[in-house]
DNA sequence: TGCAAAATAGCACGATCGTTCTTTTATTCA
DNA sequence: TGAATAAAAGAACGATCGTGCTATTTTGCA
């Protein structure tokens, strides 16, 4: 039951149905897709047996029969959205070469996870709310999920004062904190407020952070392939 | 399980509890009261009938008929949170001068607001949580409570502007979205995650959020308080 | 192809939800 | 103080929730 399994695992292909695959392994991933995309709509604690069961066709007993309780199937709905946070985000970040274009890319990726799929929310922000003072495995789930994810990018912004790209006086952790807020008031302000502009704002905004801890113009643009380092594939947010 | 021993009676008693008022609107502000300290915790979702009657040692539909809906209770709710929003972090702010005395005071009232009674959340954020995709009447209220709160934000950054607190390439809206960013990252960290530091983090982050747009440092201790203009008491929020 | 095992359906349970209706109690005012 | 009225209680409703139990269907393998 411990959680230290849930980012190490070996990630399989989000919504491919493996031919090797069991009947009931195939219905249980399509029950965590279908959930996944109810709880981004309304939330994990929204998120009931009895809707998903109509979604997918199925019996409450059938969908239930796969968890063995509501808490496991938020579990696996939080699993399955970290996974993907991982291979749509941070995964192709490191395709790039430390330093600012990584920290950049992991931003712009962030950012698009968040705006162009405005529609359909972050259950790493819904969920913080509805468990932010609620104890148990769900809760820890989220928590520890949500950290792993932080401290990938706490990683990033050290990686770029190291090679040079940020002031030796930039506080990594203010940074990432900073970075964070963005994301958040983008959330906030295009999700709920519906206000036009947010995504350019955060956009200026990470641009701002990066001026006043001593980015230069030329690091913020140039590629610099040639600093690319080979992080192993797999694993790729565990520490 | 009782909720009858949890400590939301110990809500200052906020609204005056006027003599003139008859049974009725005691009982209701008294029931408000203890929804709000309870929507705190459990968001307005959460909020129910059922155990805000424990709380108040009356029966469910004692409760009820005082709002004829669940729906009104909630909106009622959000009308209060809105009310002490105003008394206890905007209107101590018009009491210092305009430009950057009164934005550092919205601001520094607004963190406490989040930091120091972090315990209980700020049902503007998870209210956004919970009815960012949903529509009708408690949204609406939500929603415009909400943006009446950011737009005098806005407004005390315009004057900050104005008063040459501020360059004057300054993009208001960039700032008070910034300013916005700093807070929700606050409140998330901070309640969410237990991150320590991070109310340093938020007050550093204003801080450069100041210096990047041409606050002086002078501007940023001075009170000036010749410059206070005396803006109408009641109704402090409203345009 | 047949049979064990897995997967799913069907049904019912206790609990809680918001809400309505009726009855009883408490308050206000002449 | 007594009558009119407001406030609160009590009981019940239909709905939905998570969950356990028992059939029934489907799957995978010898």
């Amino acid at each position: 039951m411990s959680f230290s399994s849930l980012p190490v695992k070996s990630v399989p292909a989000a919504r491919t149905m493996h031919k090797g695959m069991h009947k009931g392994q195939q219905t249980k991933q399509a029950i965590v897709d279908a959930a996944l995309g109810l709880a981004t709509q309304i939330g994990l604690e929204g998120l009931s047996i009895g809707v998903l069961a109509e979604v997918m066709h199925m019996s409450k007993s059938g969908v239930f029969a796969h968890f063995g309780s509501r808490e496991e199937l938020q579990i696996s709905v939080i699993r399955e959205y970290f996974n993907r946070f991982e291979q749509e985000i941070f995964a192709p970040a490191l395709l790039q070469p430390r330093g600012l274009p990584r920290l950049k890319t992991l931003f712009d990726n962030w950012m698009k996870r968040v705006a162009i799929e405005i529609q359909s929310g972050c259950i790493f922000i819904s969920g913080a709310v509805e468990f932010d003072d609620r104890s148990g495995p769900v809760h820890d789930a989220l928590s520890s999920s949500v950290k792993t994810w932080l401290r990938a990018v706490f990683r990033a912004v050290v990686q770029a004062k190291q090679c040079g790209h940020l002031g030796q006086d930039a506080d990594e952790q203010q940074v990432a904190f900073e970075i964070h807020g963005l994301i958040l008031a983008l959330h906030y302000e295009a999700r709920f407020l519906k206000n036009p502009g947010s995504v350019a704002r955060a956009n200026v905004g990470f641009a701002n952070i990066l001026r006043t801890n001593g980015a230069v113009a030329s690091d913020m643009t140039s590629d610099r392939p040639g600093d690319a380092t080979s992080d192993k594939a797999g694993d790729v947010m565990g520490d």
